[in-house]
DNA sequence: TGGCCGATATGCT
DNA sequence: GCATATCGGCCAA
């Protein structure tokens, strides 16, 4: 795994990049085809393999932060959307859908690109444990507060899989209401997704 | 202004 | 698998 950041050829840049439409789709729908992208951010690439759904459900911060969470007021999409869980981790969400409230929370990356950057940042080692869970992406990514509001496709690059995709549907990780939706998206046997894997994979 | 809760990460058993 | 550190956001008083 530790010659990938130098030999990998681009194959992402032959694929087609996201526009605004993409975002502007369902959360869900959104969410579902985040999986397989990747994602640019400086010299750090990844791709995609989990998301989790936000709408106007219990545990979206539409609801639970309605103060903070201005860049989910008004029906906006394709804009950054950043906050500390816990204090002190950050999370990375695009928002979504045209019509309704919505965002995409960014759960774990598979890193292809800027390993050392991201280890000088996560100080850690294991290519593995660099992106895996949402507050470790977003430290890899340096991402920080000051995003937020920002527009999707200006701060970062996306770019969609040239394959169609195996994901697996499970519900949402560490959240107390609205635990039954099946909203958390994983790519099918993918060792760069978070603890708890979902069961199958 | 204090207290409670949480879209987490980590380390130890 | 489980405990717990840690602190921003929110609301009650």
């Amino acid at each position: 795994m530790g010659t990938s950041e130098m030999s990998s050829p681009r194959a992402a840049t032959s694929s087609r990049l996201a526009d605004a439409d993409f975002l502007a789709r369902p959360t869900l729908e959104v969410a579902r085809s985040l999986v397989g992208c990747t994602l640019l951010r400086g010299r750090c690439l990844g791709r995609i393999v989990e998301t989790e759904a936000y709408t106007d459900d219990a545990a979206s911060h539409y609801v639970m932060r309605p103060r903070t969470a201005r860049a989910l007021i008004g029906s906006t999409h394709g804009l950054v959307y950043v906050f500390a869980s816990y204090g002190v981790h950050l999370c990375l969400n695009f928002t979504t859908d045209a019509l309704a409230p919505g965002a995409v929370l960014l759960r774990a990356l598979e890193p292809l690109e800027g390993l050392e950057l991201m280890r000088r940042r996560r100080h850690v080692e294991q290519a593995a444990d660099l992106c895996r869970g949402p507050g470790c992406l977003a430290q890899a990514l340096g991402i920080t507060r000051a995003l937020s509001g920002a527009s999707v496709l200006s701060a970062f690059s996306l770019m969609l899989p040239e394959a169609p995709v195996d994901v697996i549907a499970s519900p949402r990780v560490g959240i107390t209401r609205a635990r039954d939706l099946p909203w958390r998206f994983s790519l099918a046997g993918s060792r760069h997704v978070s603890r708890p894997r979902p069961s199958g994979s």
